[in-house]
DNA sequence: GATGAATGAGTATTCATTCAT
DNA sequence: CATGAATGAATACTCATTCAT
């Protein structure tokens, strides 16, 4: 009973986080109370507002967690390498099915919603997209002067290039019939190349 | 006991989905109750079941007024004229601000969370964006045929653009300052000429 | 439209009744609402109202019905004959698988519980069991002068009458096993015999 | 707020299913509210649903504890003594007022409906009823084998004395005129010793 | 650090009923 | 005669949270 679960709060919050991830894909955000969540992580509800203070702020804990993964997809590109080839594993990545199934669209979506009424939020996604664009507009001044690409604006064109991965991750879940998606990314990655001038 | 308005029920029907619209996009969609939804229309809280049978029913109701709205855009691109002139119309339409500004994407993303979960809605959105997408197939090969647009693969081409639209409409809200709108959708529209073979 | 239902509410009310009964039994008096009842009949709630007034009177109409189909059967008794033989005859009679299915024993068990607080309903019961008690009277009467039975206080044995019969319709459905009614009902007449000295 | 008790929920338990009761006693099954139940206990009504889960679970527990107090009153029966005066006692506990007033009418006919409808509760009382059958014919076994009674049929005498016993508490509340509860007694009691073949 | 008791506002929905048509 | 609109009180139950232990 005494030294059953030692684990200090630092410990079992991500748990308690993944908990929440858990019941928001299964039940819906709007279904995901305190009480539910505090079930599946197998502790008292009490505790998830012993640690986290309030329900909103368990959210932003979530919120957190979820954009930090998600813009952690970016550090596994490998430096170096062939201009041409190295243009070719930036596209790769942007349709990659890992980075696809990296988010949880019942989970995004919510946020996104809650992000037009939460201005914290809304300026996390934003700062979000802004290390984003930078990213890639590093990217491509590095391909633009190796001559691998080939583009006159270039913001713009990072513009047009996360306009296009976005638009494609999210709603190739509704205008793609199952089981095309390798055929649906081959398709973008091609429209990707029109767009930095080497189709 | 008074005032007792006689009015139909589909008369009254579309005054609280505007309610229920308005309450989803000022408090979110998993605050809006049902109680709300009656404060704002005016009317007592259980004439909203008596129309509606469920809530649930309520929420597709407005979920099919919704994206008839939005379908309802294309209607809005006339006919004939010549080719060239013809697509500068299209893609102007596909990134107008009325286009943009039918939308509330409070409202949007959480029906996009929410069919996540719920086939029937799923299969709504879905059909939309399959009529998008026949649209979108019709008016190329038009104008393929009258050398206005050379792409290889129509149906590619076609994803490609309602990616590119779809994301960039959604993600310029959090992707560009405030007042560049007009200069987002002019890059748009350059890349949309890219994948269309007219860049 | 015009000639389609031509039925006075005379003519309906026993069939609204009549679904008012089944959904007591299908869902007990607690769950019976008018709108279910209304539903069951094919009409609408307002109407039910409409004709009885009041859900209680609806109630009460439908107590009243029940009490007297169950008083009825008494009817069936056919009159004459050899005293020893007609003895036979009532007890099969009080003791026949007619009878105790003639009753629905979660309608009758939930009016017997609503007398408890009604007084007109109470009375109505109440008088049920007088006229019953008076009708075994006079049959012991005859019986007994005729010599078939010998009973030195009738009033006595027939309240023991009747509450041997009522004990054993309404709790045979808890203490015998399934498919031995017929030998518990055999079991209670050689009783019934025993109380009025044949035995 | 300031006057907060402190008490277990296993504590507060029984004086809620009284007040459960009470409430059922005074105003009929169908309406005794989650909400008066806890009016009469003095506690709040999101308590009772904290404690007992659901409303039904909370009848559950009320119809347990109501049967095992019918149940237990057998235990009031002492062991040993001369046979024939044993018998009395038997039949005078049978019939005594404590045990008919151990019972409040409109619960027990509440719980008969309901069990028809609810295969647990039926069970229940299905159990409580073959205790009862056990507990008489081990009595009536002992009262044979010293000569006090004489039955061929022990099972079916047993069946008899249920129902006679049952019938007669349950129908004497309408059968017999106010004050003539102890003449009742006494006539079931000779109808009883004419089963058990002592008449 | 962790839990159970307790709360009060809020949830969707059902209720019997009234009224105008 | 019959119905749809409308109501307001009530339903069981859930909510996030607080507090004492």
């Amino acid at each position: 009973m005494t030294g059953r679960k030692r684990q200090s709060a630092e410990e079992r919050k991500p748990a308690i986080l993944r908990a929440f991830h858990q019941v928001i894909e299964a039940e819906g955000f709007e279904n995901a109370s305190v009480a539910k969540v505090a079930r599946r992580a197998g502790v008292h509800p009490s505790l998830l507002i012993h640690y986290f203070g309030t329900k909103e702020k368990m959210v932003m804990a979530l919120v957190d967690e979820v954009l930090e993964t998600y813009a952690l997809l970016f550090a596994k590109l490998p430096e170096g390498g062939d201009p041409h080839e190295r243009l070719e594993r930036l596209l790769t990545l942007l349709w990659s099915l890992e980075w696809h199934e990296a988010v949880n669209f019942s989970v995004v979506f919510s946020f996104l919603a809650l992000s037009q009424r939460h201005d914290s939020l809304m300026e996390r996604v934003r700062n979000l997209y802004g290390r984003y664009r930078v990213y890639l507009l590093e990217q491509m001044d590095l391909l633009s002067k190796a001559g691998a690409i080939h583009v006159s604006d270039p913001t713009a064109s990072a513009e047009a290039l996360i306009s296009l991965c976005e638009g494609s991750h999210y709603f190739c879940r509704y205008h793609i019939e199952a089981g095309t998606f390798d055929a649906h990314c081959r398709h973008m990655i091609q429209a990707a190349r029109l767009i930095l001038g080497v189709g």
